[in-house]
RNA sequence: GGGCCCGUAGUCUAGCUUGGAUAGGACGUUGGCCUCCGGAGCCAAAGGUCACGGGUUCAAAUCCCGUCGGGCCCGCCA
């Protein structure tokens, strides 16, 4: 591994250097950790140690007398990487060599060109990853594009990492949402779907939704005395009102048959529960019905996902997990230990006693002494619940995963949770380090919360087209000789990279407040930038028909050409600690800041025209470089490289 | 009531796991740069009580305790 990583190889020759002396000055030292950190200044060298305050402490002796000894020592010591060292207030500042970091890193990235810095891990695991997962009752919104983006980029990233991946959408078939969708359908006589059916298929829940709510709202003012709870429910209903007032503008004819379907059923409530228990039960005109509605769901999903190149390798139906009793074993397992209890005909799974008996209480809930909230698995109707099917479904991912990573929002956290205890009372062990819940935050509007229910949000489909929209207007204005054929491409590639590149370059506990000119700023947004970047590298090499034969590595004085170089030096070590910790945003800031050395020094430096040859030569492989590292790191986030824009 | 997460210039954001030298970057603002490989660019300037108060330490944005703001969860919803 270390030969593919040049500035980790760097970092090791440090540490190793270190490490000898101290050993040979102080051998009874205990090095707790050796951290080598970058300076805060380049004339401060490229690694630096803070060691010698550490050991002033157990010698008495002030840092920088330490720091001259174990200096001292280091001088006897021959090199490879390292080129210089010294000392400043106490502190060793470690130079690199860097004629050989430059030649390792530009031979390495030669030889393996798209492999470069894709360091393979030596414990290559199958892992699934789950991803987006959207209730299929209505369009993908930005909240769940993030989910999206952020797991896709996480199966890029383990996939280059060595591991065997497989990504995994789950189907949400049953439940209140779905068949909510499925009840307004029929009202409406189960049409012909004309337009974009996800698209179309919320509209009717929200519509659906809207008709149910105004109704019982209605029917509870009715009953209730009580002032304060009478104010609260007129709030609701006006809420509603407003929601209705919109959807009888959009589709005036389908939102009053809704309504009027609704209002003439003496208990919608009682008709959507009835969806859901013959659902469940697989009772066949129900089955027809459900499952045509997600499969059109579906077939939208695909169809805006393939816009944005975000694929899976399984489908996998919540409902097949019901109807394969694969869910009633697993509860059947669960009834078997001391764990469940039966409460006013609902079986409950008590969690905090399962966790503290299996000794795994802090380990998952954490060191606080809260009471864990127990679980109902079963309802007294006899028909299951979302975290229940989850079990099994797990129970599945387990079979064939040694890691499975859940691409799931924040506010699940609990249920994540109470899950992973559930699997390994039913005995699977590797759950408890091998479930991972990668938790993200929502996604934002600024004046409103986005609500599915009251069909108010952002859809995939919109952001996506008016971030390509707005980028082929940019494309056009500066590139009017393209074919228009090639134009979109460009413009796709740049509308959705930026919106990728907005997603990924947020940490996921973070909330994202969406806004229009945040996507769609281009001056603002990185990864035009970091294209752009990479398109004035692609357009250089384009213009030469030179292989360089003899580069000099020894040329390469410029701090612009050295800050260059070290960044590309360290790719391989940004993607493994990227891959390795589940954190695409380091990839993200790696590829912004690659673009920033490499923008610096295609202004200042001529590349084509320098001074000589053998500079030219030179500073054509680091081009070449910077070429194939930020294509490398943009394609793990899953934003593209176009030579031209 | 309990648990978790977030708080860094006017705005957005990195750094917090593993304490270290002058807190990185971007937008916006101000001023420069196209006889030179693509100006979606480069250079420079101004702008910070790292929410607040204690503590630990030679050293705290980072660790600990408390406070205040914002969010999420504690459902026979998903």
């Amino acid at each position: 591994m270390l030969d593919e990583n040049p500035f980790g190889s760097f970092k090791k020759e440090c540490e190793e250097t270190l490490k000898t002396v101290i050993k040979k000055l102080y051998p009874e030292f205990q090095i707790q950790k050796l951290v080598l950190e970058i300076p805060p200044n380049p004339q401060y060298g490229d690694l630096a140690s803070s060691i010698c305050f550490e050991l002033s402490k157990t010698y008495k002796e002030n840092p920088e007398t330490l720091a001259s000894k174990i200096l001292n020592e280091i001088l006897k010591l021959k090199f490879n990487l390292i080129w210089k060292v010294e000392t400043l207030r106490g502190y060793i500042n470690f130079f690199v060599n860097l004629p050989k970091l430059a030649e390792q890193t530009v031979n390495l990235a030669e030889k393996l060109k798209k492999e470069f810095g894709l360091v393979k891990t030596e414990k290559p695991e199958k892992i699934i990853v789950e991803h987006t997962s959207a209730n299929p009752s209505g369009p993908l919104h930005v909240g769940t594009a993030r989910n999206a983006i952020l797991g896709d980029a996480l199966a890029r990233i383990l996939t280059a990492r060595g591991h065997k991946v497989k990504r995994h959408f789950y189907v949400d078939d049953v439940g209140r949402q779905v068949a909510i969708v499925a009840y307004g359908y029929r009202l409406l006589g189960e049409p012909k779907i004309k337009e974009k059916p996800d698209k179309w298929l919320g509209f009717i829940y929200t519509a659906t939704n809207c008709a149910v709510e105004i109704k019982t709202l209605k029917e509870k003012i009715a009953k209730t005395q009580n002032q304060e709870e009478l104010e609260r429910l007129k709030r609701r209903l006006d809420e509603y009102a407003a929601v209705a007032v919109e959807l009888e503008s959009t589709h005036k004819e389908e939102f009053y048959k809704i309504l009027d379907g609704v209002n003439s059923d003496p208990n919608p409530n009682q008709t959507i529960e009835k969806i859901i228990v013959n659902y469940e039960k697989g009772e066949k005109e129900t089955k027809r019905l459900v499952r045509r509605i997600v499969k059109e769901c579906l077939k939208g999903f695909r169809e805006t996902l393939k816009k944005a190149e975000i694929s899976f390798d399984s489908w996998d139906w919540e409902s097949s997990f019901v109807w394969s009793g694969k869910v009633w074993e697993a509860i059947e397992k669960l009834k078997k230990t001391p764990y469940t209890f039966t409460r006013d005909g609902a079986l409950v799974f008590n969690v905090q006693l399962a966790a503290e008996t299996l000794g795994v209480k802090q380990k998952i809930f954490g060191e606080s002494l809260f009471e864990v909230p127990q679980l109902v698995l079963v309802r007294s109707d006899g028909t299951t619940l979302y975290t229940t099917r989850d079990i099994a479904y797990h129970l599945k991912k387990f079979e064939w995963a040694d890691r499975v990573v859940n691409v799931v929002g924040v506010e699940q956290k609990l249920a994540q949770q109470q899950l992973k205890t559930a699997l390994l009372v039913l005995g699977v062990e590797k759950a408890l380090n091998s479930l991972i819940h990668y938790a993200y935050e929502l996604v934002k509007l600024q004046d409103y919360r986005m609500s599915r229910r009251r069909g108010k949000y952002i859809t995939f489909d919109e952001l996506i087209d008016e971030a390509v929209a707005m980028a082929l207007n940019e494309v056009s204005k500066r590139s009017l000789n393209l074919p228009e054929k090639q134009k979109q491409k460009i413009a796709k590639a740049v509308g959705i990279g930026a919106i990728k590149y907005t997603m990924l370059s947020v940490s996921a506990t973070k909330t994202v407040v969406f806004s229009w000119d945040k996507v769609l700023n281009f001056e603002a947004n990185a990864a035009p930038y970091i294209q752009y970047a990479h398109a004035r590298a692609s357009s250089i090499l384009r213009k030469t028909k030179i292989k360089p034969k003899k580069p000099d590595y020894a040329l390469l004085q410029n701090p612009l050409e050295k800050q260059l170089i070290i960044k590309l030096s360290m790719f391989p070590e940004v993607f493994c600690e990227a891959a390795d910790n589940l954190k695409p945003e380091l990839l993200a800031e790696y590829s912004n800041s690659l673009a920033d050395a490499f923008n610096a020094f295609y202004n200042k430096l001529p590349v084509l025209k320098a001074e000589d040859k053998a500079l030219r030569d030179t500073r054509l492989k680091l081009v070449k470089t910077t070429k194939i590292v930020l294509e490398n790191a943009l394609n793990l986030l899953g934003i593209k490289t176009p030579g031209k824009m």
